[in-house]
DNA sequence: ACCATATTGCGCGATATTTCACAATTTGGT
DNA sequence: ACCAAATTGTGAAATATCGCGCAATATGGT
């Protein structure tokens, strides 16, 4: 185990693991190796073991991990044993989509609060949450203990709701909107931008396609077999 | 220019300096210096510079880059001069709100067909198109000319509409479905996890967060001033 | 014509990330 | 008790990505 801060890459594929191994889990597997791990996605074994090896020595030579041993690990390290409580901002499709979106709730994730700025959306009910005035922001992440801002708000107002959320003192947030956006000091900003994804499976299309021939290159070692 | 083969990185941010350049063009900026470009995002403007150059020299020295001449030499690049069909799988909540989703048009992507397994989704109308049985998938997609698949299913459905879609010789596939997907070579996969970006902001909170003090470093030349 | 200023393209070194390869352990069979 | 097989943890090598620094070159002022 080492103290280097860790990065987004291997927190993201620690949450891939920890869906894996739910999966085993439930298949009623008591073990699996890193080899088997790496089997289920486009993986390195080693990858595997080295993410993990960041946060202790979880794994037992010659046998491999302990399914709920792991399990538990994970779910640890990755604060999903903790209620995290989520604003979202933006009541159009996308923000009432997420609102009731049951992803939300496996992560352990409570949308607590949904804001805009319209006032024909303010006060209508979605689901069970009402739309709040966006002016209210502040207070009610204070009140409702909120610490994750989702904004899902058209792109022009998106660096507007950002500075807003960040003013409210939050530090974790997921941001929709196609647009670029500066975040302070010690703000976490993790986007999903479905304009870009598109473009970049569009350049693949636009592309010669000339990776047929020599593209079955087996280079990762584990994978072949 | 060199011919070497162009990281995802790099097509993602060149998606996301045509969007910047599209902005500059309406206020009428006629040309524009990577320095101000990368001012625009976190990014350092050697980077900008050398994803430009792979594609060719598009820049003037002392001058910067023309913005209408770099935006078209960007829009053909990503293939977006073109119009892209695309066929959705799925059509739950998250199917039909990506069916008539505005950021599909302005990408130049049609979505031609929207296909279901269910029999009480079937033929139902969303928007202009009617949702279709999904065992007409490689007709419908041979006859309507359809070169992009998006995957809108439950996860556990993901792997079997994949290699649907593969066999039906499809090379481009972007995928919601929150489950590691095992494509066939030569097929381009895009995927936008949700439940990983989540479960990673999360890590974030968990950590007792230690970086306040030191983290106010610099280091990016370009962007202090 | 010349010089100061702006800014590109790019070689090269710096970082970050992935993969290899192997000693160290554990298990199970004989 | 010993050996073969399985599998981890990890240093070191290999790749990939990024950022610096500067020669080359265009512009505008004098």
């Amino acid at each position: 185990m080492k103290s280097e801060k860790i990065s987004e890459l291997t927190t993201n594929r620690l949450s891939v693991y920890l869906r894996c191994l739910n999966e085993i889990a439930v298949a009623g597997a008591k073990t699996v190796s890193s080899k088997a791990l790496a089997d289920r996605f486009h993986l390195n074994s080693a990858q595997i073991r080295k993410d993990l090896a960041y946060f202790g020595e979880f794994g037992v030579r010659g046998v491999g991990y302990y399914v709920e041993a792991l399990r538990n690990h994970l779910t640890k390290i990755l604060g999903l044993d903790r209620e995290n409580r989520v604003a979202i901002i933006g009541a159009g499709r996308l923000g009432t989509a997420l609102a009731d979106y049951y992803g939300f709730r496996k992560a352990n994730f409570t949308v607590a609060a949904l804001f805009d700025a319209d006032p024909k959306k303010i006060g209508k009910k979605v689901g069970e949450t009402e739309v709040k005035d966006i002016k209210n922001f502040a207070a009610v992440v204070k009140q409702d203990n909120i610490e994750v801002a989702v904004i899902a708000v058209p792109a022009e107002f998106a660096q507007a709701a950002l500075e807003r959320v960040e003013k409210a003192g939050i530090k974790a947030v997921m941001n929709f909107a196609p647009v670029a956006l500066k975040t302070s000091n010690g703000v976490k900003l993790k986007s999903i931008d479905l304009t870009t994804s598109l473009e970049s499976l569009s350049y693949f299309l636009a592309q010669p396609p000339k990776q047929s021939s020599r593209n079955v290159k087996p280079k990762v070692k584990d994978r072949r077999e």
